[in-house]
DNA sequence: CGCCAAACTTAGTAAATTACGT
DNA sequence: ACGTAATTTACTAAGTTTGGCG
């Protein structure tokens, strides 16, 4: 599919070099902590779709934010390192940690698993090797027969006897069973961290799964449901009449509304067209696809109101999916999918102003297909009548099936669930190579700010570019096509009409005022001082330009990657984001939580950390559409709690008064006074509770904390915090997020130091 | 070396599920 | 027990980075 490029490197100014200017400045770098400060009312774009060619249109509606003047030169607190992550990142070879205590340069947090490891597991004490041979025979007979053992296990248990209540034996059993089954789950779970790691580009030796499982074949519109042309009933060709439908499905939807998304669908649905179909439907508006619509609405509103038993049957059949469709396996280790289902067809709906919403999404067929698997075991089956466009044995990718896709030309793949080893390994490695940057993150920071005063005008903008990067934790940047996606950028692709320079505001010297969209059309907004080098280049790199020039016109992502990747080996722009992020938590955790603290407490300030990253990461959220609902019904809570707390306080002093006059040596008054104390106690406890809540909540408002808690935050450092605070992780992760992280989990000790 | 396809991570939102208060 | 709110999962778009090719 041959993406059209065309014009666009046309309009980079070069920008010629003017004289250089001495600056005088000195101060040293520094990241992450700043945005910290910044308050929490973290600007969510207005108008988060409004990104157009224009200058400036943006930058209306700003939210008056007052950063607070700390100055950059703060930096990261430094934690003594006592690692040595060093080698190239392809000759890495992880210990086994039983066999060889590991002096592995690469993972030093090993060690002390393999120790707890020890303890925990004396069971599987045989040899490991062995154990592992027979782990995998065993793994390889549970998949085959994964599906019947589930359906027995059901059928043993007692079947959810209708309605009537359980019994406490019954819920007691149940608990039973759960503590069982993730005991067993425990026992199965492969605990790919302590095995060797594969030699160079290698990611798996043997791979077995089913194949996709692809959406079902559209079914024709019941008789009594019409689509009319111009008020006349049109019957239309199948393909005509599905893509029809997507379209009547989204007509509740804003965008459905949308000059380019109708233009785009249009268009679109006119090619499914037949001939003659065409020459009748010229005119989207003459198009009334109301039936189709109210018969979405309706099949909606029954799924809604199925009844226990059918939502069972549906959820049983889903389940049969998934078993047979969600799993491969990979080295002898039964693995989950992470998306097995071929995406379906529908109209594209891409975020903020995308030129090529509405566009048709085609339906996948077999035939677009490529499935990649091992040479050895079974190749999976196409639907019937069907083949594979290709079937391929590249063990170097982790894919196990992809497919072109139609809208952008891009390839989408089935890969593995964020719990499988593949997955987790490169999590790990991830880790570690933004911990190798905390070591030498100062030398890093040093060559820059010499670098800002360069005689290459690359060079002082490649230094400009990684003080944004690393102290406000930018994206990279790339270029992108015109045309093609939404106007948005990151560091390297900013654009003049981006920033604002104010050499005094709010009090702080040397502002620089940022606006633009970001990865996913959100606004970053943000006024930050910045040093006076850093100023006076971006004065230097505005002139003679207009709004829609680039900023760094002699900077790319890649010349940025290639001379990051010249200071440490496995450098590159993102690795500041992991890094920051990181660090930040752990600072802000130190900072923040006391061991004395009660629980809710120490959450409060986890996710106040948590949130100081994702607000320097700029992850932002709609405002849930029940917020101020839900917060006006927490407030009635906290108000009515605090009602009841008067009460019992004045009931306290009742109690005491009585205890006092009516001779103090009565028990059952002493026995009041103290059933009252508890009571008032009780009460405050819980109005605190909700209070903290309620901050936190507040707070979050439009602060999106998983985006970093997934990505960018070490697992091991939150591990390490739960094990000081004695917390239990499950507070923290949920389920999927311990699974996810089960790697740190297991291996971090109390005293791990990012 | 620049360009582009490939591969993989990161991202927000919608749907589904579970928890919770009445 | 039921309806609503909160949480979790599913989905897939949108980034970054790498590496091969002309």
């Amino acid at each position: 599919m041959g993406r059209e490029k065309d014009a666009k490197g046309e309009g980079k100014a070069k920008y010629k070099a003017t004289k250089l200017k001495r600056l005088s400045d000195n101060e040293s770098a520094g990241a992450g902590g700043d945005a910290i400060k910044n308050s929490i009312k973290s600007a969510k774009s207005a108008e988060k779709t409004d990104s157009g060619k224009s200058p400036k249109k943006v930058k209306k509606s700003k939210t008056e934010r007052h950063e607070s003047a700390s100055s950059p030169s703060e930096s990261v607190k430094q934690e003594p390192m006592d690692d040595d992550f060093r080698e190239k990142k392809k000759g890495l070879k992880r210990k086994r940690i039983k066999d060889e205590p590991m002096e592995g340069p690469s993972h030093s947090t090993a060690t002390p698993s393999s120790k707890k490891k020890n303890k925990r597991h004396k069971q599987e004490e045989e040899s490991d090797r062995e154990a592992e041979k027979k782990k995998s025979k065993k793994k390889t007979e549970k998949v085959n027969s994964c599906l019947s053992q589930m359906v027995k296990k059901e059928e043993g248990e007692h079947p959810i006897s209708k309605k009537p209540k359980r019994t406490k034996e019954e819920i007691e059993e149940a608990r039973q069973l759960k503590i069982k089954k993730k005991e067993e789950e425990e026992q199965s779970r492969w605990r790919w961290w302590e095995e060797e790691k594969y030699e160079d580009g290698v990611k798996w030796k043997f791979l077995e799964h089913n194949g996709p499982y692809f959406p079902a074949n559209y079914e024709p519109l019941p008789d009594n449901v019409h689509f009319y042309y111009n008020g006349k009933k049109v019957k239309l060709s199948l393909a005509a009449e599905e893509v029809a439908l997507f379209f009547a499905q989204m007509l509740d939807h804003e965008y459905s509304t949308k000059k380019v998304f109708r233009d785009n669908f249009f268009k679109d649905w006119r090619k499914e067209m037949t001939h003659e179909e065409r020459l009748l439907i010229q005119d989207l508006e003459k198009c009334d696809f109301g039936e189709l619509h109210a018969m979405h609405k309706a099949k909606v509103e029954a799924r809604k109101n199925m009844t226990k038993e059918e939502k069972l049957v549906v959820k049983e059949a889903n389940q049969k999916i998934v078993d047979e469709y969600g799993y491969c396996l990979l080295d002898h280790h039964k693995e989950r999918i992470g998306n097995f289902k071929i995406e379906p067809p529908g109209l594209f709906r891409g975020r903020g102003e995308h030129p090529k919403q509405g566009m048709l999404k085609k339906r996948i067929q077999p035939e677009d297909v490529i499935i990649n698997c091992s040479k050895e075991g079974r190749i999976p089956i196409p639907p019937a009548g069907h083949r594979w466009k290709e079937v391929r044995h590249d063990n170097t990718v982790t894919w196990l099936a992809s497919w072109t896709e139609n809208i952008q030309g891009s390839i989408k793949y089935i890969m593995l669930n964020a719990n499988s080893k593949l997955k987790g390994e490169k999590d790990w490695e991830k880790y570690e190579i933004a911990r190798k940057l905390k070591s030498c993150v100062d030398d890093i920071r040093n060559q820059y700010m010499q670098d800002l005063k360069s005689k290459h005008m690359g060079t002082r903008q490649r230094a400009v570019a990684l003080y944004f990067i690393d102290k406000l934790a930018l994206r990279a940047g790339n270029e992108k096509e015109e045309g093609e996606t939404a106007d948005t950028v990151g560091c390297c692709s900013l654009r003049v009409e981006h920033i604002t320079l104010h050499e005094l505001l709010d009090g702080s010297e040397c502002v620089v005022e940022f606006d633009f969209l970001g990865k996913d059309c959100i606004r970053y907004y943000n006024k930050v001082p910045v040093i006076r080098k850093v100023f006076k280049n971006l004065k230097l790199f505005l002139e003679n330009k207009q709004p829609g020039d680039e900023l760094f016109d002699r900077l790319n992502t890649s010349v940025l990657n290639k001379h990051l990747s010249s200071l440490m080996p496995g450098l590159t722009a993102k690795v500041f984001r992991t890094y920051n992020a990181s660090i930040t938590l752990q600072q802000q955790l130190k900072e923040l939580t006391n061991k004395a603290d009660s629980v809710a407490e120490k959450l409060l300030s986890y996710n106040r950390a948590n949130r100081a990253v994702a607000i320097l990461c700029n992850h932002q959220r709609a405002p849930p559409k029940t917020f101020d609902q839900s917060m006006a019904n927490l407030q009635a809570k906290i108000d009515a709690r605090k009602e009841q707390l008067a009460l019992a306080k004045t009931e306290l002093k009742q109690a005491k008064k009585e205890a006092k006059t009516k001779g103090s040596s009565d028990p059952k008054l002493q026995t009041l006074v103290e059933r009252k104390k508890a009571a008032v106690k009780r009460c405050e406890e819980q109005l605190l509770k909700m209070e903290v809540q309620a901050t936190d909540r507040e707070e979050n408002k439009q602060i999106a904390l998983g985006t970093s808690k997934l990505n960018y935050l070490d697992p091991r450092i939150s591990v390490a915090w739960c094990k000081n605070m004695e917390v239990l992780v499950d507070k923290i992760y949920n389920k999927s997020q311990r699974d996810k992280f089960a790697w740190a989990i297991d291996m971090t000790e109390a005293d791990f130091e990012f």
